[in-house]
DNA sequence: TTTAGTGGCTAAAGCGCATTAGGGTCACCG
DNA sequence: CGGTGACCCTAATGCGCTTTAGCCACTAAA
């Protein structure tokens, strides 16, 4: 009746304070559950706050030393190349569902390189906006540690390894040298001795992580015709490096790619090249999504849970902020979902 | 040589006129481009600021009436569902180009469904945490505008039609009622009279668009059997309706799928039943990305700009914290990418 | 009876900024 | 030579919250 049309005003303590009839002391104290008032009062002031639909200013909270109740995450891609990737949402899904039963909120940025992404860090530091970050995509000889450790700005890198030199930041990793291990195990149980790595993007940490176990692993079996190739993580990418080293001599029998977009189109590339999946050649997809069940045949690919990859990270950084060690978590390794994309190797 | 082991302290206002012999305000005046100081203070000030790499803390200025300099950005869907989903990766990272220039932060949060989308402007709205929102998926019967409408809050509809019930709202749209329009067109010219649209989630603006225009259409024709299911934009459900409709009496001779996703996972299902496409059975994907390309043939797909979609509501969402007038922007009518997907139909 | 607590509350200060109300100083006009 | 702006600048206030200091009444101990 009483014509809404002025937007409605934020209730504030002092509201409370007024219709509850007690002091903003009183108020303060009553709803951050602090000694100083009865418990009658404290029902009373909960009650009216209830009422008038409060909710405490963030701005004010961490004018006042609390904190801002966000988290940062930027994401440093070039904006075409987060087209088809399932693996980023999913986490960030994971992430939200740990933040919100705290109200924390996601602060979301996304910029083109690693220097930008530095710059987003230190201004967010400056402007006051972020208690603590996650960082994605650790590189080998990266910056960000280091600045987020001078900035003493908490915070959880998701995919590296544990990190000795920064104390200070808790580490979330998955076992790629295991996993990457275990499908060349597989792999070369079926008889697969010229395997080619189509890796992602050189730099990054846990490519490095998956080309040094590959080699080793390679070495440790006498295989020479085994190796890898750092790509830019694209469709196009996938699908000409994957005709490049099949045109060769001695062309490979097993392809592990490093994500599914790669795999679906390095496979269909295999196809029309004449090798057929997986009697010519067997795929392998580090990266499990619906894609890999769009194609025939479906493609075998290393499995992970990245919306409990996403809790797992946003966990250890509410555990960061309340206060805790820094830790490093491994979450589980990624099991190969076997389809129907790899087989015994073709005799030679 | 200090040791800077304790966490850098944030350089504040207090510091800079210390250091440059003035006032707070005169450094209020002085960065904020306000009269008067001299351009000389106003100099040495801002060269002060830059060398203490002060940034304005946003929760000060937030406090003192200024906004909190950040929008927000909810999406309401199932965790499972933000699979493989490159439209929304893309329209944010429009956003942010946009954004970003002018220092806005974007907080992003994903939920389960339009409630509890709710609850969180409401939430972001009493925390003064957002200065305005974008707000995508539509519906028809929308709580939303009425909400953000009541509680002042500026917002851009993205994806919705011109609202006239809510000018207080911007909108971006594309029109895709004309965009079906023209499909429909074109699959006629090509002899197409049997057509199914498999459709995205019913209730949701534009799929309701898209449905009743193709009803109008396949009227005006005089083609009784054109028709439109809807379905949750899963792979599944699109290759489960594709095999239901397939398998019917007089099965379709073209299939217009929602997105891409089901576009794929559809075409890969009547392939198996026997269809060859576009012999026997066109496809067109109302959403075009690499996946698109990832199968053989092509798909025939409606491609937008979904970056520039991004950008587009961002600067509406400027504009209008800026104080400007809400409008209703259309974008340019996504066009069909004609691929090796879509032929005439075959003899009936 | 005084003294020391103690529980329940209020007053006041401070966080970092924007903004309003003045307070000097100087040049210019009458 | 006093008056009047214009120009630069400072002091003080408020935003909504947390927190410290302190007040008052009442009880328990000395």
């Amino acid at each position: 009746m009483s014509g809404k049309r002025s937007p409605a005003r934020r209730p504030t303590m002092k509201d409370i304070a007024r219709h509850a009839g007690v002091s903003q002391s009183a108020v303060s104290f009553a709803l951050n559950g602090r000694p100083g008032v009865s418990e009658d009062t404290r029902d009373r002031v909960r009650q009216v706050a209830e009422e008038l639909g409060w909710r405490p200013s963030t701005a004010a909270r961490a004018l006042s030393g609390e904190g801002a109740a966000t988290v940062g995450f930027v994401l440093a891609r070039p904006a075409d190349t987060l087209g088809v990737d399932s693996f980023f949402l999913q986490l960030v899904s994971g992430i939200q569902e740990v933040l919100a039963e705290r109200h924390l909120g996601l602060l979301f940025q996304v910029v083109e390189d690693v220097a930008d992404e530095c710059a987003v860090y230190r201004r967010w530091w400056a402007e006051h906006r972020v208690d603590g970050v996650l960082v994605v995509d650790p590189r080998t000889d990266d910056p960000r540690p280091d600045l987020l450790d001078g900035l003493g700005l908490p915070a959880v890198v998701i995919g590296g390894a544990p990190d000795v030199r920064h104390p200070g930041l808790s580490t979330v990793w998955a076992d790629d040298a295991g996993a990457m291990a275990s499908v060349v195990d597989g792999l070369h149980a079926l008889g697969h001795r010229r395997i080619v790595h189509i890796a992602g993007l050189p730099g990054l940490a846990h490519t490095e992580r998956r080309v040094r176990t590959l080699r080793a692993e390679a070495e440790r079996r006498g295989l020479p015709e085994v190796r890898s190739v750092t790509t830019d993580y694209s469709d196009a990418a996938g699908a000409a490096v994957t005709r490049r080293v099949l045109r060769g001599d001695a062309p490979p029998t097993a392809l592990i790619y490093d994500n599914d977009v790669m795999a679906v189109a390095g496979a269909a590339a295999a196809a029309e090249l004449g090798f057929a999946v997986p009697a010519d050649v067997s795929v392998v997809s580090w990266e499990d999504s619906a894609l890999c069940r769009m194609v025939k045949p479906w493609l075998s690919a290393l499995s992970r849970d990245s919306v409990e990859f996403g809790r797992t990270a946003a966990r250890e950084l509410t555990a960061l902020l309340d206060g805790g060690p820094a830790r490093a978590v491994r979450v589980p390794v990624p099991r190969l979902t076997e389809r129907g994309s790899t087989g015994a190797a073709r005799d030679v």
